[in-house]
Order: structure tokens, then C-alpha cells, then sequence
DNA sequence: AGGACCATTTTGGTCCTACCAAATTGGTCG
DNA sequence: CGACCAATTTGGTAGGACCAAAATGGTCCT
């Protein structure tokens, strides 16, 4: 479906990031890309593009070298958990960690020099997340504007950038992961209890237990969750909720390569074989 | 000196930044910019791109939409720092607050469940800092040392990536306030002397309070050090250098565009006039 | 031999042209 | 007034030609 440039760009920073490269490894010309993957020039060219402003690739006149994963973009994040059938649990980890990290800097921020307004608006999505009775599903939907809303409120535009970016990275995997996450709700509106006293009271140091909680919660609730999917094993996105088998002219599942077009490396044995 | 489309992107990027253009206006067609700015569709396509990667405009067949700022890459603050000629002192402390935050959570990481040849690696640094008669620049050199041990060493690569691609972008205004800094030693060394403390004996409870409070300690460093540089009002980067005027055959500083091409708008009166 | 130097080849960078597909636009008809 | 449809605008793709910088491999001097 996508454009070819956009698989191209996929593939060579999936191989890149799954260490087929070394860093400082030469990567193929842009001519030779473009004859492999049956594609046109600038289609190569875009992709290289890509790769560069992604920071894993360092493209010059001369030839385009891997660059170390540690100077990439933040972007990344995004390819390395959508490149394992079953996200990796501990990038994961890590992922939410930071989050809460910001997320409590931002609470911080905002009882320490936010206005009042602010802080009501924030109090008003706590309240509403613990008074409703939600589905997990609403649950899980109120939650994350309660932490847009801290985000937000609190004025720092380089925290809402991060939290934005890892967010849209990572939301698929929780979409994915979602199903298995079975999260203490009495142990959480426990906390939001106390987080709505402290920024009613503009009590910081509360402030930071409660979000240090709330990692060591998600924690908790996020382990097995995976461990869930991974026994579970089933390919995350679509192969859940179809049911239907549709028409027989239907194509491969998309999320794959289309087989007319060979935009993957000439007979690459599928590492996944239908079983 | 570079590109035509990479100068076109930051001309762009900038006039969206500053507010020129609201959130959700269409941008002018790639044809007309091309026009505008005297280059090839070609190099407006590239600048295009980058703008679409960069977060800051949407771009789509029909027409290219400005996205909102919140919803932009990480990869902006480098412009919006660069486009004032005194750094935003707010902007500045935001970014300092989010890499202490970082930098605390991968010490406290460390501490926590990192290897005692790791936790050594650090000490070493953080003695290294304390122990020898440094001058301010190499002090500087080896404080920025340290963090990227305990960045490197938590194992956090969200972290790590975060913590590059902020630096990277801030490193060049760190370096045009660095000369009006004057950084309390005396009481750097002491905290840097509880850090080693703490990470010797595994203690985080400490180690997150010695973060807060180089938090606060750079804060206060840094408010001065910008105001002096505001008083100053030089621009940062190379005239404070340049003392050797050179040969007369030379161009235009460079930072700004050539002016045998128009790559700016037509007749767009410089805003801040030669005093 | 060993190292410095230089021409050739390779490689990415730029430009141009033409054409395609999707979105927008503006008119037209019910 | 609203739904629908065609013409236009807009971004997307393709292919080719040429340029400049880097890498390469040979040559010459020491």
C-alpha cells in the first residue's frame, strides 16, 4: 500500500537495526539498491533520505555508512518495536518509564508554578477517571488524556515533544498488547486519590510518589501483560479481530510485502513459516 | 554554503516556527515556492520532506497543512534555539530540567540494577571531575563526560537517544552562553562528592537528591549566565572569533544566505537593522 | 619496499521534464 | 439548499543527464 520509497526506507532500517549492518559498515550504492529492489533512483534516493534524517545512516558523496543506534532519532523506538512479532519487553519498559519520568516532572512543574485553572483542569480528568464507572477500554482512554492534559498544562514544550513522540510510536504496541493488561484498578484510584490531594494542596513531594507508584504499577502490570502475549504469540495487529476470510482475490495481509513487487531482497526465505 | 533545499527547509521551518503561518493554514504549492524561491521543484520536494519528517507540516496530495507545534519531532528545538539570537532562557532551562531528569533516572537505574564494574566506570568520571585542577572549559568537558557514562552505562536506550538528540541540538547555544557561565565549583564538588558516595554504596535515595539539586544548582548558573549574554547581545557564533577580517574576495559571513540567490522571499526588509 | 602523489572510477547531489493519482474547487443539476 | 460531477490544482513518481566530492588503484619518487 505504502509508497515504495517509504518500504524501502522500512526495510533497510529494519536490517540495519536488526544488526545485519555493523556500524560503519558500507552500505550498497543507491544504484545498486535501486537495480536489487527493482525501484527507480530517486524511490532510493528518498529512502536514503530518510534513513539519514533517522539518524542510522551517515550519507555522504562517496557512500553511506551505518551509523551507531545511539545517534539516532528518537524515531527509531517506533521500527524496534514494530520489527519483533511480539514487542520487546524490556524497550517497553523502558518506553514507560521515561514517560512517568516526564509526567511527573510535568505534575512537578505544574503544582510548583502552574496556575490554578490549570491545575483544576487536571484534577477534573483525575476526578472523572476515578468517579465513572469505565470499561478498561474507557479506562485506559481517560488515563491517557489525564496524562496529555498534565503534559499540556504544564508548559514544557520539550516534554510534550518526547511524550508525544514515544506516544504515537509505542501506541500500536499498547494496542496490540492491550488485551492482556489487567491493571489494578482499586490500587490505581488509590493513587489518583492521593494525586488529586497533593495537587490540590500543591504538594510536590506527593506529587512525585504518587507518579513513582504509578511506574512501579504500570511495572507490575505491564511484565505480565507481555508475558501474556508471548505465550499467546499471535501476530499483533490485524490476525485478531479477523474473523471473515473474505473473498479469495484478496491479497497478502498488507503488513507484509506485496508478493508482485519484490521490494524484499530476492528470495528471502519468510522467517515465519505458516504452520 | 549548504544546500539549496536544506537552506529552503530552515527558511520554512523558521517562518512556521515563529508563527507566520497558524496551525492547519495550507502552505503554498510546491510549484509556487519553487518559483518564489528561484530553485528547482525538485530542492522545494526535499525541503518538502523534511518539513513532513521534521512534524512541522503535513503534507499530503491537494496541498501541504502546517501541523500544530506539540505534534512536531524533538528535532525542532534545535531550530527554535537557533532562530533568536540570544537563546530563549525558558526553552534552555526546559531542556537542561528534562536531561537532569534523564540523567537521574539512569543513575538511580544504575544504582539500582546495574553492574558494579558500570557503577566503578562512573565513579571513575565523577572523581576524575573532582579530583584534578581542571580549567573551566576542560571541567565542562569532563562534567558532559560523566553524563554520558551514566547515560550509556544504565543500559536505557530511550533514555540515551533522548539525551543525544537533545544535546546535539543544544551543544552549539551551550557554547555561545558557555562564555558567561561561572559555575559554582565549590558546591558542584560537593554534590559530585555525594554522588560518589552514593553510587558506592548503592544508594538511590541519594543519588536522586544530588540530581535535584545539580537540577537547581544549573538553574542558577544558567538564569545569570544568559542574562549576561542577553546584556552582551552578540551574536553567538562566529563574531565573537573573528578578529582577522581576511581577504576582500570573500562572500558574506555564510550563516546567511548568498546573496547571488535569492533564497529568501523577495525584498523581505532585514528585521533587525545594522545599529 | 614504502610512502606520497595523482588520474580514474565510483558515489551521492542537483536539475529537468514528463506524466500519474489524489484532493480541491467550482459549477451544475435535482 | 444540498448532492453530485468534471476541470483544475497539487503532490507523487519516474527516468535521464550531468556535476562534485570521495574512494580507489596505479605510478612515481625517495
Amino acid at each position: 500500500m505504502s509508497a515504495k520509497h517509504s518500504q524501502l526506507a522500512g526495510t533497510l532500517t529494519d536490517e540495519i537495526l536488526s544488526g545485519r549492518y555493523q556500524a560503519g559498515d558500507r552500505l550498497p550504492s543507491e544504484r545498486e539498491l535501486a537495480v536489487r529492489f527493482n525501484v527507480n533512483r530517486g524511490a532510493v534516493r528518498e529512502a536514503m533520505s530518510r534513513l539519514s534524517q533517522l539518524g542510522v545512516a551517515d550519507v555522504q558523496p562517496g557512500g553511506a555508512r551505518v551509523a551507531p543506534i545511539n545517534e539516532a532519532s528518537l524515531d527509531i523506538i517506533g521500527h524496534m518495536l514494530a520489527s519483533t512479532q511480539v514487542p520487546d519487553a524490556q524497550l517497553l519498559g523502558q518506553i514507560f518509564q521515561v514517560v512517568e519520568r516526564l509526567l511527573s516532572m510535568a505534575a512537578e512543574a505544574l503544582v510548583e508554578r502552574g496556575r490554578a485553572t490549570d491545575i483544576e483542569a487536571v484534577r477534573a480528568r483525575v476526578l472523572q477517571l476515578l468517579d465513572s464507572r469505565l470499561d478498561s477500554e474507557a479506562h485506559a482512554a481517560a488515563r491517557i488524556e489525564m496524562m496529555r492534559t498534565i503534559m499540556i498544562t504544564s508548559g514544557n514544550l520539550v516534554c510534550q515533544l518526547i511524550a508525544h513522540g514515544l506516544f504515537k510510536q509505542f501506541a500500536p504496541t499498547l494496542e496490540a498488547v492491550k488485551p492482556y493488561v489487567q491493571l489494578d484498578v482499586e490500587q490505581f484510584n488509590r493513587l489518583a486519590r492521593r494525586l488529586d490531594g497533593a495537587l490540590a494542596t500543591r504538594d510536590r513531594r506527593t506529587v512525585r510518589e504518587v507518579f513513582d507508584d504509578f511506574s512501579e504499577l504500570h511495572n507490575r502490570t505491564l511484565t505480565p501483560a507481555i508475558e501474556a502475549a508471548v505465550r499467546q504469540s499471535v501476530r499483533p495487529s490485524e490476525s485478531i479481530t479477523r474473523q471473515n476470510p473474505g473473498p479469495s482475490s484478496r491479497r497478502s495481509p498488507g503488513a507484509n510485502v506485496d508478493p508482485s513487487d519484490n521490494l524484499a531482497p530476492r528470495s528471502r526465505d519468510t522467517e515465519v513459516a505458516a504452520s
